[in-house]
DNA sequence: AACTTGACGTGAC
DNA sequence: AGTCACGCCAAGT
């Protein structure tokens, strides 16, 4: 028996690994589309331990910022860089511009 | 087993 | 537009 836990974290992994380049997605909403859904606490949790082959920087909280910033300055500055090379729009303030680039599966 | 801590979201002010 | 309080719930201590 494979564990539930083991199967939203593999679904999880998959749902990301989908999110093209240029376009992201928040926490409560992966959280919502997985088969049992995750609140976006979870799904933050969750994301701390994503492989290597998944594009964590795609996922961003509801209001366009890096939530990760408060315990890891330097993640939430490598995660900006990596957004801004795929031309992922920025507002003035910072954050991301979610309403104009967010996934929808 | 009890208590704390967040890679969050929402609503109130 | 920015804060704050609170609910959330897996993990860590």
């Amino acid at each position: 028996m494979a564990g539930l836990l083991n199967r939203s974290l593999d679904e999880l992994w998959r749902l990301v690994r989908r999110i093209p380049a240029g376009q992201v997605i928040s926490y409560g909403d992966l959280g919502k589309l997985m088969k049992h859904p995750a609140t976006g606490r979870v799904v933050g949790r969750w994301m701390a331990q994503a492989p290597s082959d998944v594009p964590w920087w795609r996922v961003v909280a509801r209001d366009g910022t890096f939530p990760i910033g408060k315990r890891g300055p330097k993640l939430s500055l490598e995660q900006e860089q990596l957004l801004r090379e795929e031309a992922v729009p920025f507002l003035n303030s910072g954050r991301v511009d979610i309403s104009a680039c967010s996934w929808e599966p």
